[in-house]
RNA sequence: GGCCCCAUCGUCUAGCCAGGUCAGGACGCCAGGUUUUCAUCCUGGAAACCGGGGUUCGAAUCCCCGUGGGGUCACCA
């Protein structure tokens, strides 16, 4: 064992499903304040990761992997726990203290969590009990109809100690449950100031289930003892738990750690954001369609029936994801794989969640985390709920990509690609990825927005579809102003030898020079051509990244299509 | 419902702790302007101290009450 630290924070997520921004938001605070004690006194501070699944039920080794690559993905690194290592050389994880395992279970198979619920038992501070969930939930449901508030009547407690232990010990079903001593309990939260609860409050919690395994309450209280955790930061729907494991810490002469409990993170509406999210706006989506059957093929119809009747039923991600695409609507993304996908930037995620609950105090808005963990002070922090504004997310975000080199740009739209469009990196070669990552870059709010504006170079010049109010408003109006523009501009393309951004602009402006009209009189009948919109990159680049050949064979496609229509 | 927490522009927030500012910034919104489409960008504008009592010469700031919002009441975490 080395000196103790004076930081030790850690994140302590339950693996029963993605990452989710709040909880990404408790991570990045916990690794800045560790983070911010090393930066002043290099070794003082430790962010660790542990893993908290206890619920055997629910938690997976699958979904632990990819939390842990979740905070990889945000550059939130861990100094102790898990170890990842990933191949663009993030690195995490460890146990420099010796103060593992940093996951329950496998403290659990050490028999430590029984070690410390028997100092309790043998203290007298716990005891054996043996209700069933039934009839505890038959008792709470008395209680509920008479007003009452529940709490556990300690009736094991009637039972001699000696008959509990032996009733206990020959198999008999049994949770052990903690005896909270008749006093108040009071504790200071960094953030909410000194707290109090009154003995009435709290009944005796149960802290090892039937099962064997412990509860959150008695894992976490053990593991931040065994760990050396100084400062428990967590949500603020940890607040009312707090008491019992100050409690917990009392009884077995733990140190009693620094709390802070952040404000929760809302949806715009007030209500909590939550998974459920994206399937109520799926939902919605397919009822103001009149949608009688399942949209999608991956979604069986007995299946779509009843999601669309219980709003408790929840669709797997690529069925939601499938409706989303069928319909044309954006799901709201909830966790930070979804931010990821909708091709955000992980910094900008980390800078925005920042600001919710957080802030310097001298106006300064963008920040990276090294100016975080530099900046942060639990003192700081505001105790108001914050509701998640996407519109300023995108805001950073747009920001951050426009103030990005061009090959930073474009490294980084490839890797995306290569997750989310396949598409662009297949039928493009690399000159033709990078002209468009340039054009791109100044002009899109995400990665997905730049592949999504890409798409009209991914098809053939037969799958072009032209939009009917482009045609008419570019194209035919005036007399077919805009035809005669692309006829007239047509054969001094295909006189090019040289066909690049800088060729092709120079012959745009001498063309619109010479028949003596703006630029936009000549870009706009070439953009309705080339790719059936008004709307495309920066007009060189669409004609360079689809070459001289393909430029020539849209146009007369394009005319072609016109007379068809004219005649 | 009990208990606990919270309350500044539509939103994120500064200011509060150590009362005196035209209550500041950002996103969004509105109005102009720049631009070959789009997206940017520039200029200007509207926009808040939840209500009521106190304390004080003076309250966004300190105290109390009310109202509103949230969290939590599991053999989930």
């Amino acid at each position: 064992m080395t000196t103790p630290k004076a930081i030790v924070t850690r994140f302590a997520p339950s693996p029963t499903g993605r990452l989710h921004v709040g909880g990404a938001r408790t991570a990045l605070f916990c690794w800045a304040l560790a983070r911010q004690a090393n930066l002043s006194n290099p070794g003082s501070g430790a962010f660790i990761l542990r893993i908290e699944d206890t619920d055997r039920l629910r938690s997976s080794d699958a979904s632990t992997r990819r939390i842990l690559d979740d905070l990889a993905w945000l550059g939130i690194t861990w100094d102790e726990g898990p170890e990842l290592r990933t191949s663009s050389g993030f690195a995490g994880g460890g146990d420099p203290r010796g103060v593992g395992p940093f996951e329950q279970s496998a403290r659990f198979e050490m028999g430590e969590y029984d070690k410390v619920v028997n100092t309790l038992l043998d203290s007298g501070r716990a005891y054996h009990a043996f209700e069933t969930p039934e009839e505890l939930a038959a008792m709470r449901d008395a209680a509920m109809k008479a007003k009452w508030q529940f709490r556990y009547d300690r009736s094991a407690l009637s039972i001699p100690e000696a008959e509990r232990r032996r009733r206990a010990e020959s198999g008999e079903p049994h949770v052990v449950r903690f005896l909270m001593a008749d006093e108040a309990i009071e504790f200071d939260d960094e953030i909410r100031g000194h707290v109090t609860i009154q003995p009435s409050e709290l009944d005796d919690f149960v802290i090892r289930k039937a099962d064997g395994w412990p509860t959150y309450h008695l894992a976490v209280v053990a593991d931040d003892e065994a760990m050396g955790v100084t400062h428990v930061i967590r949500g603020e729907e940890h607040l009312a738990n707090t008491p019992r494991h100050v409690a917990l810490q009392k009884a077995l002469g733990y140190r009693i750690p620094t709390f802070a409990h952040l404000s929760l993170i809302f949806n715009p509406d007030g209500s909590k954001m939550s998974k459920r999210d994206r399937d109520k706006a799926a939902r919605q989506a397919c009822e103001s369609a009149g949608l009688g059957s399942s949209p999608v093929e991956i979604l069986p119809e007995s299946d779509f029936e009843r999601w669309m009747k219980d709003k408790r039923q929840a669709l797997a991600p690529d069925q939601l994801e499938a409706i989303a695409d069928k319909l044309d609507i954006e799901l709201p993304e909830i966790d930070v794989c979804d931010f990821e996908a909708a091709g955000f930037l992980p910094e900008t995620l980390c800078n925005f969640l920042s600001l919710l609950g957080w802030s310097p105090g001298d106006d300064i808005e963008k920040f990276d985390n090294e100016f975080l963990a530099q900046r942060i002070a639990l003192g700081r922090m505001v105790k108001t709920a914050a509701k998640f504004d996407r519109k300023k997310l995108l805001s950073f975000n747009t920001d951050s990509i426009t103030a990005m080199s061009d090959g930073e740009f474009h490294r980084r739209w490839r890797t995306w690609c290569e997750l989310h469009d396949h598409a662009v990196l297949k039928r493009l070669d690399a000159g033709q990825v990078e002209l468009l990552a340039a054009a791109l870059r100044p002009r899109c709010k995400t990665l997905r927005e730049a592949a999504v504006s890409a798409r009209f170079a991914l098809v053939g010049a037969e799958a072009i579809r032209f939009d009917e109010k482009a045609v008419q408003k570019t194209l035919l109006k005036d007399d077919g102003e805009g035809l005669g523009v692309l006829r007239g501009i047509r054969g001094r393309i295909e006189a090019m030898t040289e066909f690049t951004c800088d060729a092709i602009n120079e012959l745009v402006k001498a063309y619109s020079e010479s028949a003596g009209v703006g630029m936009g009189k000549v870009a706009q009948p070439l953009r309705v051509a080339l790719t059936g919109s008004t709307v495309s990159p920066p007009i060189d680049a669409t004609l360079a990244v689809l070459g001289k050949v393909q430029v020539l064979t849209r146009i007369d496609r394009c005319l072609k299509e016109c007379a068809v229509q004219a005649s």
